[in-house]
DNA sequence: TGTACATCAGTGAACGCGCGTTCACTGATGTAC
DNA sequence: TGTACATCAGTGAACGCGCGTTCACTGATGTAC
């Protein structure tokens, strides 16, 4: 779909090809798992030769990276799209599980056990950071905002850095009303040591406090999400909608 | 170790074998991930030929069923043997976590991504639900403890039956000073839920409060878990048992 | 508009590899008399 | 204590399979004059 008036018709082909490749190949994996992709089989399922591939990608590695890329892609436009029109914490953790669910297999390829043998490429962590960036933006704008934080902040242009950063300030607002970070403690210990260990927020001026409960709301969602995802509740007859609404409500409560 | 007296030579040396092979297994699994184990490699690290390991294990399958089986078993032993010495939950919490870093890639293989193509045996469901019942019985100790929760009770004989479930009854014990379920709200409707949905509990008297809060335990142990054995703390600079000891510490403080 | 050339998609054969698993067989170890 | 037999560990060859990837080649599609 992008740049499509510029696009030569072999172009538009190539880009096709490479479309329905990624498309077979998620299938693949949702079928039997990331370590199983093959690209003679994918080859085959579109009626070519399994050689025909690599004008397309340069090695299965690199397809793995393109998924890999996209997943966290998708992820991270979901979320900052929700975000951009002034989702608040609570709508955001509904919006990370609608996506999860929608592709078990692509959830747990960018966060569950590593492809073995599979080295990431550097900028994908860039683009996690970008899903880590929106969850602060949001966390920040419930925290300092009034009391009645229920109703959403007018939604902004929404300009072109992936991390609208300036929407708060590193010095002021105490991370609302936490009762997390009162006294002595291991979430004060944390905070403390986070002051000190904050360069996985890219420069975000987020208050310690605030980067811990980011780091919290990410792996308390990832726990529920990543074993419903896995089918650990399989056998188990409770509805994990219901825990991860507990888990949430729990979550923003308790700060 | 087990029933070495009643071995003979024989069955003694068919024992070490079967161990020496479930031992090069967990090396490779710790090396390429559980969908890599090849009974080939296996063998021929140990010197012998690939269709000799066939005396000792029927197919590849049930070799991973066996180690499966094993991880469930050694977890479930590290929790009970603790929780029997009179650790609280959150000594239980840290056991459990000792546990997973020993060997990342054993966490993984029970509470990780699935291994595709491999379906689990039934009665790994009944060793992971000794896990949960373990759980549930410790947790109960603390909440229905005095106020003074904080020394251990003293170390029961121990019986034979997994489920110690005696030592907490139905009716009594409103979960605590838990302010988790007090009012309307997700939490509330969760555990209304649960009242209904306790058939993975297997018979444990526990009120839905406190199924709920063993789900939460554990969700959000294996949310930092899953997340630091998977490597995907590794590009951050902070320290994971300081975001653990504080989940820990608020999960015990909110209830 | 037509011809000459370059570009590129796709094929089929081949290489080398490793896998799980079966099978007939050898040789050592144990058991029964 | 010695012999006859059964049990069992381990081997080597083989089957059939699929994998990623390279290579020389054919044909179609575009481009330049």
């Amino acid at each position: 779909m992008t740049d499509s008036g510029t696009q030569t018709p072999r172009e538009r082909y190539r880009a096709q090809v490479r479309a329905e490749v990624k498309e077979r190949a998620w299938e693949q994996i949702a079928t039997a798992g990331a370590s199983a992709l093959s690209l003679n089989a994918i080859a085959k399922q579109m009626g070519m030769s399994g050689p025909a591939l690599y004008r397309y990608f340069a090695s299965r590695d690199d397809l793995i990276t393109e998924l890999i890329r996209d997943a966290y892609r998708s992820l991270a436009d979901t979320l900052r799209g929700a975000a951009d029109s002034g989702a608040d914490p609570a709508a955001l953790a509904l919006a990370m599980r609608r996506w999860a669910l929608a592709d078990p297999q692509r959830y747990l390829l960018i966060y569950g056990t590593p492809v073995p043998g599979y080295q990431a490429p550097a900028d994908t962590t860039a683009i996690s950071g970008e899903v880590m960036a929106t969850l602060l933006d949001t966390l920040a704008a419930a925290g300092t905002a009034a009391p009645s934080a229920a109703e959403p902040p007018p939604a902004e242009p929404a300009g072109t850095e992936p991390s609208s950063a300036e929407s708060v300030s590193a010095e002021s607002a105490p991370t609302g009303s936490a009762p997390m970070d009162s006294g002595a403690g291991p979430a004060k210990e944390f905070a403390a040591h986070l002051a000190d260990h904050r360069q996985w927020a890219q420069g975000h001026p987020a208050p310690p406090a605030l980067l811990h409960r980011a780091l919290s709301f990410w792996t308390r969602l990832h726990g529920v999400l990543s074993l419903e995802v896995a089918g650990q509740f399989a056998g188990m007859d409770f509805d994990p909608a219901l825990l991860y609404a507990a888990e949430i409500d729990d979550l923003l409560r308790g700060a």
